[in-house]
DNA sequence: TTGTAAGCGTTATCAG
DNA sequence: CTGATAACGCTTACAA
């Protein structure tokens, strides 16, 4: 591989001008620039990164810290973050880690170096305490707060409100008695969302009770194994919210397996809106947050902290959630057909494509803040 | 943050017993090298990793370059990489193009001088030459090499294989007029999978019509699109094989929508066999891909070239496809419900979880090599 | 506008 | 076993 050398001495300059043609240094005249330039081309020359970041302490990249990289939301996540590196030149180095508040240290410690900047998912309080005390001296983005004030970057969804709104829809259609499906224990989404629900209840005059309330960990078999707790409850809920899609999914599928018809027995409301919501039978209901464009917010939020090298201070964004209300809770859905296929697949996190689910905004005025 | 002459200093010792401490090469004494490691830690050292790789010309990363981030194939291929790197102490930088020749060989230039070696998708034939070239003097692993024999490691999926296992049952059910929905025009896997599907369909004394291939994108609603012209063919084909899910789904539903019905008007197949497969309405028959293993067999078979950065001579392994049967495609399908819910998500790539769908291994007997 | 030269923080070579 | 010291390929004052 051609050296910077190699192109000074072909071209007849010094170094120094080379690197500055490489860098947009504009010091150097149009002829020598381009001259260089086409003998950097011939030689096939780049410079090297590892000299380059050695002297600069700029790497160029940003790493990416997610609790596991399984499923939908966590790929679309890391789809809008590659989106909006790709745009900026910015490189991606993925990591996923598994939910122990040691192994985020390790992972933390096997990036140092290598990146400019961090967006990190974390799962729990533990881990939040281990990041927040490293935000303080590197630019750090963090994807769930929580309820408190972190001290760096901070982008979240709004679980709470998203939660809250699905209930309500569920309450104003007249159930009384709503259970929840929550997501693990500690897990600071399913917090929030469990608090949406508790929230939403109280609001409709309803009362809150624990034995409506059945433990999940986010996959689709824990919602599976979650349909016999409910079909035991006496009496039985009429609707169930679940904190998330792959849960809804599995108990659904329990559910028809049980011959318990949805929503005319049981209406059923999921959160996340992953692909396959609209294609399930019936469509679910569900609370749509847009992982994509929350990763290109994350690295957007992100990169100014990044190019300084400065931590980044307490700023907080909330990314709305809005309910889409499909089959699966048993309100009148608008339209025929619903539209279904009519969802680009591929739609691009600037210009979501629309769609003619009923969607009802929530969130973004801040309730979580 | 500290620097390898900080730990010297402080530990009274010469910065390259210090690196010796930290590159294991065991030529120093079990009692320095405590101390050494006792000062460092105190210090927060870590070896800078540019400065390292700047004077070994290894970065200690490999690169992964994907058609696009979308849809829950390229994710679980990723979650595999990062896995198998993981274990292997590398990091993984990802990075995604779209489609074109042009930038595909951009995304390899940016991704220069930080990576070892690289795992990269090609989505059509004329971005694999440029790639071929490039593999002759780095270590290149193809995840989609194609038919014909690459000059680089390469590993495939039983795409023909796959393909024929199942146009080869629904012929056995007794269909004599099969479609096929095609995946997009020049891509290497969507070939393979029309390929398999004809010699399907000789192998079964059904004569191929081009009347019954519909082109498709890979994407649902092209899916959802196609149902119009399945529809409209005379006679309507009382079987369809989709070259992936995604599609699959979007026919299914279209199909519902138009209320056909499946699998007694029209039976479908898919593949890929993403999660979603197994909670439609009806569960869709497709042919698993272990999508998690192929990242994770394409990162062990590029190890040893990114290690002596040597380029990966042409080996190749091919990744067996089953053919899943489930209730799309009318067979009988064994056991009771199914076992919904039964497959775990998290299931390992090393330890893929048992399930009740009928599986009819093919492949890795090297048809497609 | 260009060149010279001093590092950046390691590892590798060669003496001791 | 340990210590000097020369690279690695580049950016950036400082000079010209």
């Amino acid at each position: 591989m051609a050296t910077i050398r190699d192109v000074a001495r072909e071209a007849g300059v010094s170094i120094a001008t080379v690197s500055r043609v490489f860098n947009q240094t504009a010091l150097v005249s149009e002829g020598t620039a381009t001259h260089v330039r086409s003998i950097a081309a011939r030689l096939d020359y780049w410079p090297n990164s590892a000299a380059r970041s050695l002297i600069t302490h700029r790497t160029n990249a940003i790493g990416v810290l997610l609790p596991d990289l399984y499923g939908e939301f966590f790929s679309e996540v890391i789809r809008g973050i590659d989106l909006a590196a790709r745009q900026e030149k910015y490189q991606v180095l993925v990591s996923s880690f598994h939910a122990s508040a040691e192994t985020i240290v390790s992972a933390i410690r096997a990036l140092r170096g290598r990146i400019d900047g961090l967006i990190v998912m974390v799962p729990d309080a533990d881990a939040h305490t281990a990041i927040q005390e490293f935000a303080t001296r590197f630019p750090v983005v963090l994807l769930n707060p929580g309820a408190n004030a972190p001290e760096c970057g901070a982008l979240s969804i709004a679980n709470y409100d998203g939660a809250f709104a699905a209930v309500d829809h569920l309450a104003k259609l007249g159930h009384r008695s709503i259970g929840i499906l929550r997501g693990p224990l500690g897990n600071l989404d399913a917090e929030e969302r469990a608090r949406g629900y508790r929230d939403a209840l109280a609001a409709n005059g309803l009362a809150w009770d624990e034995a409506l309330e059945v433990g999940g960990d986010f996959t689709e078999s824990s919602g599976f194994q979650a349909a016999a707790d409910f079909a035991r409850m006496r009496p039985r809920p009429s609707a169930v919210f679940c904190a998330n899609d792959y849960m809804a999914i599995g108990l659904l599928s329990a559910l028809r397996d049980a011959e318990v018809r949805v929503p005319e027995d049981m209406a059923i409301c999921g959160f996340d809106d992953i692909a396959i919501a609209h294609y399930l039978t019936p469509a679910l209901t569900t609370v749509r947050v847009d992982a994509c464009s929350l990763g290109e917010r994350a690295l957007h939020q992100l990169l100014p902290f990044a190019r300084t090298r400065r931590p980044a201070d307490g700023q907080r964004e909330v990314l709305p959630a809005s309910l889409v209300v499909r089959r699966s809770c048993g309100a009148p859905v608008p339209g025929t057909g619903e539209a279904r296929g009519a969802r680009s697949r591929r739609r691009t996190p600037s210009s979501p494509s629309h769609h003619r689910d009923e969607r009802l905004a929530a969130g973004s005025d801040g309730a979580t803040a």
